[in-house]
DNA sequence: TGTTTATTTGCGTCATTATGCAAACATCTT
DNA sequence: AAGATGTTTGCATAATGACGCAAATAAACA
């Protein structure tokens, strides 16, 4: 039993590394982008840019830009409505994707020495 | 019964707000600082600044410098014995703070709209 | 069609950050 | 003490990123 059985035994942390991307966090790394983050995720609807340009003091094409840069990074999905770009939060997908983190890095060469030895 | 009792009614992503904090994201934000992150993750043991150096092509200062940024936004933790600064990979503590954020992520003013309503 | 409204893009500027080198510092060894 | 080894720090430079303004694009409306 010198085998992890709940991560592969060759390359066991590769699916952190796939995971765990720059952009990712790069989109994640500017106050304003995740006060932006944060308040589309206390409204229930989208947003539009105009709106969500409310919650700080910086030009509404700076915001445009920041909603684009974590559009891309795959933290808010955008639909376009007439002359407007709705944005909201893929709150369920970007949970999910915190926790296969989490995973992957608990089974990341056996974090826990198996405390279930049955 | 208009309220929701998985999360406080007022400010109900506060959570969020509190967890999400650029610093940690900054950290995680440069592509050498993620492959030393990973890197360390996959060893058992810790490891000193030269063993870490070892996996990308920047001087040691550079190195150095990269843990020690990771090391104040609480993503490594380290230990001195002797000349050498052995760093290591809190996983089980950055594991739970991820799932942190997904829970007050998908608490945020309920994701999910109550499949409970007795 | 021309005008208003919403968003994006080009561009120059300023601030921040990553990097390498050399020097400083700390610790171990002889 | 003197030298060797591991790490950090000061400093200059280059790269990156955020920002505001103005112009461009897109869509609604008169």
């Amino acid at each position: 039993m010198t085998q992890i059985n709940k991560s592969k035994a060759v390359g066991c942390c590769e699916e952190l590394s796939v995971l765990v991307q720059p952009e990712l966090f790069k989109a994640l790394s500017d106050p304003n982008r995740l006060v932006l983050l944060t308040t589309l995720s206390e409204r229930m609807e989208p947003s539009t840019v105009s709106e969500a340009a409310e919650c700080c003091s910086v030009d509404m094409s700076v915001v445009s830009r920041h909603l684009a840069t974590m559009r891309n990074a795959g933290l808010l999905i955008s639909e376009k409505r007439g002359r407007e770009v709705y944005y909201s939060v893929p709150r369920q997908v970007l949970a999910d994707q915190l926790r296969a983190m989490a995973d992957a890095l608990e089974s990341c060469c056996s974090t826990e020495e198996e405390s279930e030895d049955d």
